[in-house]
DNA sequence: TGTACATCAGTGAACGCGCGTTCACTGATGTAC
DNA sequence: TGTACATCAGTGAACGCGCGTTCACTGATGTAC
């Protein structure tokens, strides 16, 4: 669900750096990235994005049409290596146990740990930045966002559904809602533990979540 | 948790219009709520909260030394209305049951329409909006905004070991991470609802919430 | 009841800075013949 | 292999606007005697 990590760790879609002009252009999706998880869109200049990646405006201007541009290729490339991201932790936690339900359980596990370093490095979530300023952003880039929490539900709903249907829940429940529980509690927890400042908070309520999975579908 | 409403249906606990002053002041106030919910601090400005207000700009700088002066007041205020809320809240939901479960099943269910109603009017959380910006802010500020979510941490918390003594948990449960769960979801089903446009995702995402607290401590 | 003074609740004009954006230009690299 | 041209990846200077903030001033209301 979190580009941050994998911009780290793993090369990223787009910015393979065959050419000169990717690699600037990666550099200021990063630099950007960072800040806006910092403290918004609003709140960060071009500025200051060309004076940390060393270069001038009029080059900024040369990668982005205007500022809603970088809003637009940002969320393009985080919705990227999410949906890689996840594909690649999903099918992880199905390699090692075949059952859905155990599958995951496991899963929960990886992506609590994930949660956790994230957390660390930087606390933040692109799409929550970008829903709680949805009026300083054209629609195009309000409705990538919208598209990626749809993908989210779409993929945590699949995967209950095919649970309930081996592991009959104890009680009656919206396996829609669940999926979306999954989501609200994700970008809740990384609030929670930004105000506190506490990067435990994150695995500690992701495994909350876990327990609840548990209980509604364990035998 | 929210003075939305509370601006609204009640009388604000400094805005009472005894004097011209604190009249203007509090409509400044409630336009500059509005704004920050919808899209931030940052992308607020002074002179469009004038502008709607019917002053001027240095009138504005008669009620507030400058633009963080308007976030503490904001929040100072916020978390008079919140405090007063939820003591009403909880007290009408002990009074209607005697049982600290059950009390807390209604205080959910009380707030769940509350959350119902915020959420068509104007989804948002003064809180996340500030902790979301939190370097645009100085440090009173977001000190403030850590205050209240530990005040709803105390007191779910609270409730909740109140609860764990009469009805001991079915599993090995952290309580203040239960607390903590409530803040998570709350925050979490904002964003989602104000994400996807749909304020009926609030209260479907606080009753799994209740169920959840039902599942765990009922008999 | 009238006068003197103080406080309240602003106004109007100006400030300088930083912001997003444009535009004419340029040196380096790539491609065609 | 050399020349001509095109594209890439920028630079430098300037723009106008809006932003937060200041400051000298003012008319209305409140208070003391």
């Amino acid at each position: 669900m979190f580009d941050a990590l994998e911009a780290k760790t793993a090369p990223t879609v787009q910015s393979s750096p065959r050419s000169k002009g990717a690699a600037t252009r990666a550099r200021i999706l990063d630099l950007a990235y960072e800040r806006i998880i910092d403290k918004g869109f609003a709140a960060t200049s071009i500025e200051e994005l060309v004076e940390a990646g060393g270069l001038t405006k009029s080059g900024f201007f040369y990668h982005f049409r205007d500022k809603n541009d970088l809003a637009r290729q940002l969320i393009d490339r985080y919705v990227a290596d999410d949906v890689l991201l996840l594909d690649r932790m999903e099918a992880r936690a199905r390699g090692l146990h075949e059952d859905p339900l155990h599958a995951f359980l496991i899963f929960l596990k990886l992506y609590a740990e994930m949660m956790d370093e994230m957390l660390r490095v930087r606390p933040g979530c692109l799409v929550a930045s970008i829903v709680s300023q949805d009026t300083t952003f054209d629609p195009g880039v309000r409705a990538r966002s919208v598209d990626i929490i749809l993908g989210w539900r779409r993929r945590f709903h699949a995967w209950l559904e095919e649970i309930a249907a081996v592991h009959p829940p104890r009680l009656a429940v919206d396996l829609e809602a669940l999926a979306d529980q999954m989501i609200v509690m994700v970008e809740g927890l990384i609030l929670l533990s930004k105000a506190l400042r506490d990067p435990a908070q994150g695995s500690r309520q992701m495994l909350l979540y876990r327990d609840q999975i548990r209980l509604i579908f364990s035998t």
